[in-house]
DNA sequence: ATCGTAGGCGCC
DNA sequence: AAAGGGCGCCTACGAT
C-alpha cells in the first residue's frame, strides 16, 4: 500500500495544487486510504503530501479497498469543484448516487441519506431554526458532532457548519465514510451484493462523468448553427424590433389564410382548436400527430404545422438558445447521473432533445473528429440478459434481433418489432396485441419477467433493476388516485411504468458502465466523451486517433457487458450479444447514412 | 409577482 | 374495449 499522510483539512484549491505538485496527471489512478475514520489521507505512487487551507469543499476521505481505492464524497458538488480545477480522478464512491440506487427516488441530500441509513423517517428531519420551545426532550446532540442521538444529522452542520473549522471538516468526511459503510451493509443484505456494489461504483463514476460533461460542453460551430436556424426563422435579427417583425411575418402566414381569423392566438391551444373547428377540422386536441392526417387536405393544418416547427426553433432552439448556452464554442448544460424514475442520465440546456435538424452544427474542433457510437436494439437485448430467457438471448446473436423473432413468430419484421416494444412498454392494443400471444409462447421467460414487474407495479410494490436500483412505486400514479373510479387506471399506469422501468433502468446501467469504461480507457488517446444520449456516445478525439477510438468504443462495450452481466444468475445473460454502430465523423449529422 | 398545471413537442 | 415508458423546455393560464 502507498504511504499515508494524515491531513485535517481538505479544500479544493489546495488539493488541486497538491495533486499537481505531486506530479499527478489527469486520469492518473489515485491511491487513497482512510485511517481510523478520522481525517483524510491520501497518496500516489509519486509521493505523499498534506494540506490545509480555509476554503473547504465536502471532500470526504477515501475508503480503503485493496483492489480499487476510490474517493468518497457526499455528492457530485465535490466532483464539480475538482473538475473546475482541472483535476479528474479515476474513481469515486458517490454517497448520493448510491442512495438513489438503494432507496429509490431523486432526493439524496446528506440529511436524507443519513436518516435512511439510520432507519428514521425523512419526515422527521430537523430544520434550521427549529427550536424545541416546549422543552419536549429534543436532544440534538453535541454541537461539535454532526450526528444526533435520534439518528439525524444536526441541521446546523448540514447548513454549512461542517465547513467551519478543520475538526468539523474531518468529522464531516468521516461521516461520509460512515455512510458508505452503512450503505455497504445495506448492500450486503441484498440478494446479489457483489452485483449491486459494482453497479453503485459505475453509477458513482457516472456522476463524475456528468461533472466533466458539464464543464467540457459539446463542440458547436456557431456559424453553422446560425445558418441552420436561419433556414427556419430567417437571418439572425439585429435588434428586438427585427425579431418581433420576423415573428409577426411567420404568424401572418397562418393568420391570413381563409377562415383562420386574425384574432386567433396561435400559441393558445384552445384558440387553435376552435379555429380548426371553424375550417372543418374537428380534433380533440391539436397535437401534431393528430393533425398530420389532415395536412394533405387542409391548407390551414399544413401552415399551422409548419408554423409550429418554426415556433419550436424560435422559442427553444433558436438564436437565443445558442446565445444562452454556448460559450467558447461549447454548448454547456447541467447533467444528472440518474433521474428519479428508472435511472437514466438527464441533461439540461437542450442537450438531450436537440432537434435532428440542428445536429449539423455539432462539429468537431480543428484537428479532431467525433466517434459516434449507438447501441443497437439495446432494450430487447437487455431484456434477454436480465430475464435470462435463453431463446430471446439466442435471437440477440443476430445483428438484427427482430429478424429471428419475426421468423419464430411467423410474422413480418415490423410486426415483431412492434410486439417486442409493446411488451416492454405495456401496450397490448392494436396490431401488437396479436403478436404478443406469439411472444408469450416463444419467449415465456422474458415475458414472465415483464409480467412480474407489471404485477408488482400494479400492487404498488417497488421493483428492482438487475443492477439493484430500487424503482419506487408509491409516488407514481397519484394523478389517478384521487378518484376511486380511476384506480384501475392508476394501477395500469404503475404496471406499465414498472414493466418499462426494469428494462429501461437496466439499459441505463449498462450504458453507464460502457460510458465510464470509455472514460477510463480513452485517456491515452485523448478521447473525451462530450455527449451521452441514453444509448449513444459522442466522443471527441484527435483526428489521428479516430480509428483507434472507434475500436476502443467497441472493446469497451464488450468489457462493459462482461462486467455488468457476468455474475447474473442465468448463464443466458452472459451470452447476450451487444452491438454498436460506430462511425468516425466530423459533424454529428454525418452519422446516419 | 410567483407557482403549478396543461398542452405541446423535441429527443431516446 | 382500450390501455406506450422516460426526460427538458416552451407558452398560456389559473391559483396563490
Amino acid at each position: 500500500m502507498h504511504a499515508l499522510e494524515m491531513i485535517e483539512v481538505v479544500d479544493a484549491a489546495a488539493l488541486i495544487e497538491a495533486l499537481r505538485s505531486a506530479g499527478v496527471q489527469q486520469g492518473d489512478q489515485l491511491g487513497l486510504a482512510i485511517a481510523d475514520g478520522i481525517g483524510a489521507g491520501f497518496a500516489t505512487d509519486t509521493g505523499s503530501w498534506s494540506m490545509s487551507t480555509p476554503h473547504p469543499v465536502p471532500v470526504a476521505a477515501a475508503i480503503e479497498d485493496a483492489f480499487s481505492p476510490r474517493w468518497t464524497w457526499w455528492n457530485s458538488d465535490t466532483a464539480a469543484v475538482l473538475v473546475a480545477g482541472g483535476v479528474r480522478v479515476a474513481r469515486c464512491w458517490d454517497v448520493s448516487a448510491a442512495h438513489r440506487m438503494l432507496f429509490g427516488g431523486w432526493r439524496s441530500e446528506p440529511a436524507r441519506v443519513w436518516a435512511a441509513l439510520n432507519g428514521v423517517s425523512a419526515a422527521t428531519i430537523p430544520v434550521m431554526g427549529q427550536l424545541d420551545l416546549l422543552g419536549g426532550g429534543g436532544d440534538d446532540g453535541q454541537p461539535d458532532r454532526p450526528g444526533r442521538p435520534d439518528g439525524h444529522l444536526r441541521p446546523d452542520w448540514v447548513a454549512g457548519g461542517w465547513a467551519t473549522n478543520p475538526s468539523h471538516l474531518a468529522q464531516w468526511a468521516a461521516t461520509a465514510c460512515r455512510a458508505v459503510a452503512l450503505q455497504r451493509s445495506v448492500i450486503a443484505s441484498l440478494p446479489d451484493p457483489a452485483r449491486v456494489e459494482v453497479t453503485v461504483r459505475s453509477e458513482s463514476v457516472a456522476e463524475l462523468l456528468c461533472a466533466e460533461l458539464a464543464a467540457d460542453g459539446l463542440p458547436i460551430d456557431l456559424a453553422a448553427a446560425d445558418e441552420i436556424i436561419a433556414t427556419f426563422l430567417g437571418p439572425r435579427p439585429r435588434h428586438e424590433q427585427d425579431a418581433i417583425a420576423a415573428r409577426r411575418r411567420r404568424d401572418d402566414v397562418v393568420l391570413s389564410l381563409p377562415g383562420v381569423g386574425s384574432g386567433t392566438d396561435l400559441r393558445n391551444p384552445a384558440h387553435v382548436r376552435s379555429m380548426l373547428d371553424r375550417v372543418g377540422v374537428d380534433v380533440p386536441d391539436t397535437r401534431a400527430w393528430r393533425l398530420e392526417p389532415f395536412r394533405a387536405t387542409s391548407e390551414v393544418v399544413d401552415a399551422l404545422l409548419t408554423w409550429r416547427k418554426a415556433e419550436r426553433i424560435e422559442t427553444t432552439f433558436g438564436f437565443g438558445w445558442i446565445d444562452k448556452h454556448v460559450r467558447d464554442g461549447r454548448l454547456r448544460g447541467a447533467w444528472s447521473g440518474s433521474d428519479g424514475a428508472a435511472g437514466r442520465m438527464t441533461a439540461q440546456a437542450g442537450l438531450h432533445n436537440m432537434p435532428a435538424d440542428l445536429r449539423g452544427a455539432v462539429k468537431a474542433e480543428p484537428g479532431h473528429v467525433f466517434v459516434r457510437a449507438d447501441l443497437g436494439q439495446i432494450e430487447p437485448r437487455v431484456l434477454a440478459a436480465v430475464s435470462g430467457d435463453a431463446q430471446f438471448a439466442a435471437a440477440a446473436a443476430e445483428d438484427d434481433m427482430y429478424a429471428p423473432v419475426a421468423a419464430r413468430l411467423g410474422v413480418d419484421r415490423s410486426v415483431a418489432k412492434i410486439a417486442v416494444l409493446a411488451a416492454m412498454y405495456g401496450q397490448t392494443s392494436g396490431a401488437a396485441g396479436q403478436a404478443l400471444q406469439g411472444m408469450d409462447n416463444s419467449y415465456p421467460v422474458a415475458m414472465q419477467y415483464l409480467r412480474d414487474a407489471d404485477e408488482q407495479g400494479r400492487a404498488g410494490n417497488d421493483v428492482f433493476t438487475a443492477g439493484g436500483r430500487r424503482i419506487r412505486m408509491w409516488d407514481f400514479g397519484d394523478q389517478y388516485a384521487e378518484n376511486p373510479s380511476t384506480e384501475r387506471s392508476a394501477m395500469a399506469a404503475r404496471g406499465r411504468f414498472a414493466r418499462n422501468a426494469v428494462v429501461q433502468g437496466a439499459a441505463a446501467e449498462l450504458f453507464k458502465v460502457w460510458a465510464v469504461t470509455v472514460r477510463a480507457r480513452g485517456g491515452a488517446l485523448g478521447a473525451r466523451i462530450v455527449l451521452c444520449l441514453h444509448d449513444e456516445l459522442l466522443v471527441h478525439v484527435p483526428s489521428e486517433h479516430g480509428a483507434a477510438a472507434a475500436r476502443l468504443l467497441d472493446d469497451c462495450l464488450q468489457e462493459a457487458a462482461w462486467r455488468h452481466f457476468r455474475s447474473a444468475r442465468h448463464t443466458a445473460a452472459a451470452t447476450v450479444r451487444f452491438v454498436a454502430d460506430i462511425t468516425v465523423i466530423e459533424k454529428w449529422s454525418d452519422a446516419k447514412g
